[in-house]
DNA sequence: TATAGGTATGAGATCGTTCCCACATCTATA
DNA sequence: TATAGATGTGGGAACGATCTCATACCTATA
């Protein structure tokens, strides 16, 4: 592959004009320009890009980290988007992304993120305390992306999830319904936590108490824990006991109707349903779940824009960006049509 | 972030000999050895790989290439289990990936990869005859996976669609099934273009013929191109004149469940419905739909084992790497509980 | 005792850029 | 006519590694 020495021999003009054709600094004539022109376009040249990384000590590069044990990430229904979101806004910025998607050794992917020398990091969801101190002891810009730390002064992506949760009860009490049997994943994590929060709170603004009895914990956010969780609560729910389901997250919301399907409830007539996120599937899911959809799209975009930001100017003004939740109706709390 | 020189200086030797001790070539004393390691723990030295890139002429960079008009990439349900594999295959070679998912740039994100001094590529999906000439022009190792060009000697990963079409065939006429509706992807796409010919091609060695009547081309592989195209058959499906639906994959096949649900036919009990792929959601949908298995797993890994070897040998023994499709029989063709 | 080969080390070229600096030429103004 | 400033160019030092080469010492063998 040719380089900046050989397009300055066949073009008969030094090294130093032609970096100055290709970066646009400083003067060059008309003519030298051309000549320059011609012959990159004849040799198909591309600048290394490893080489200007070196003296300018800005790679263009920046690394996405995730950590999750029970599910393959970039397949994942909600995290997936947020990663095409992140890539799409990238691109754009002419920033180019690895995607370090790591089962055991986040330690390990965040060191070989900083030989690569990316000049930023996201990191997904939550990540253990002691690799995000890990990468803070680099100096490396970084933002999080729903997520949670103790470090302050990070700058963090998140949805509104409390909001979100206060949002869900008001849709099911306003249907009518007393009797809601949640379902609340990790409460180690920082959204189910604050979605479960969000909903009891509202519930009891409102002398609408939930009883502990009331909510099953599902040990994942996973359909197939919603789905469990359902059934080895299902004595306490017995048919009638409960008229609506809440899950913090549509996998998990998805899992529980799959079980009332079985047991012959029917969604919504019987019981209602409602889940957490938007992700694809629950449109299309018979009936379609009702959720609260959280802007991965914006998410995505944001994150990429914030550390843009960090890079270029070290300092951000706002810390915590929030993203407005909203509320999708569908089929699996409504008698109507969609 | 400190550097080879600064190691050197602390512990008292030239840089050859930190560069030795680091790399494990050539000689180096005991203690050298302690002192140089020592200094590197302390100053929690990274190696910075731009350098190492630029005087190896290797970057241990990989780059992902895909390209789709219609639907977010990393997100795919289908995709996105490719690239999974694909990350963890990776890095447990030491490759970092870079994914590029290109809406209406392919030649561009190509030039980018190219700048970037990737390793190899990996070109997922079709891309654009142009695409690959250009890539190929510039003399990187790249594999193919699902994709199809007219360029030869070129290393393919796939799945062997028409034996799994076939495999379908039997499966729907195993359980008795004479009138099959058929619901075929974009036909300038191999996996649905042969998907389809396996299908036919069994039939009609079984003297079971499907006339052109029975055949819906969905103008995409989404949800609402199947439930699109089952409506606008609509007429000549009527209630009674086919007992089965296959499509040639899941998106499709979901899509026409979802409108046979909505006409008030039961699947599997009126009418059989059957995709193609095994994409997570097949399995958790009301009824799970009986599918054909695309090994994406291993896809990925294979791609990324062949790209290796291309990389460091360039050359490969086989060309084309066919991988073995799978029946996944499941409640929506057939009457007993999954 | 001379010499071959193993062990250990450092100097310095190299990879492909960017950018500072020196220098040359041209034009406008005092 | 002298000089300041704009325009244009090339030389060469970085950036941080690797790797070849020269050199030196030590040990074993003829």
């Amino acid at each position: 592959m040719s380089n900046i020495k050989e397009i300055a021999l066949l073009s008969g003009v030094s090294k130093s004009t032609v970096s100055r054709v290709i970066s646009g600094h400083g003067y060059t004539s008309q003519e030298a320009k051309d000549k320059v022109l011609k012959v990159i376009q004849e040799l198909q040249y591309k600048p290394n890009a490893i080489a200007r990384a070196m003296v300018l000590q800005r790679t263009h590069n920046i690394g996405i980290l995730i950590y999750r044990r029970d599910y393959p990430i970039v397949s994942h229904p909600f995290y997936g988007k947020i990663i095409d979101a992140i890539l799409a806004t990238a691109a754009r910025m002419n920033y180019s992304v690895f995607v370090t998607t790591d089962h055991e050794m986040s330690l390990r992917s965040a060191d070989f993120m900083m030989e690569k020398r990316v000049d930023g990091l996201i990191l997904i969801s939550r990540l253990e305390q002691n690799v995000i101190d890990h990468i803070s002891k680099f100096g490396v810009p970084y933002v999080m992306v729903n997520g949670s730390t103790n470090v302050d002064g990070v700058v963090h992506i998140v949805n509104r999830d409390q909001e979100g949760g206060r949002e869900a009860a008001r849709h099911l009490t306003g249907l009518g319904h007393r009797k809601i049997f949640m379902l609340a994943g990790p409460q180690d994590h920082r959204s189910h936590h604050l979605r479960l929060e969000g909903f009891r709170d509202y519930m009891q603004e409102h002398h609408l108490d939930i009883s502990e009895d009331a909510i099953a914990y599902p040990v994942a956010s996973t359909f197939e824990a919603g789905y469990r969780a359902m059934s080895e609560h299902w004595e306490h729910f017995r048919q009638g006991a409960y008229t609506a389901v809440f899950g913090t997250n549509d996998m998990i919301g998805l899992g529980a109707m799959k079980f009332l399907h079985e047991q012959g409830l029917s969604v919504p007539e019987q019981v209602a349903v409602m889940g957490f996120d938007d992700i694809d599937i629950s449109s299309i899911t018979n009936p379609p779940l009702t959720t609260i959809r959280v802007d991965t799209q914006q998410m995505g975009h944001v994150a990429c824009v914030m550390l843009d930001k960090l890079i270029r100017e070290n300092s951000v003004k706002e810390t915590i960006l929030e993203l407005k939740p909203e509320l999708v109706i569908r089929h699996s709390t409504s008698h109507q049509d969609t």
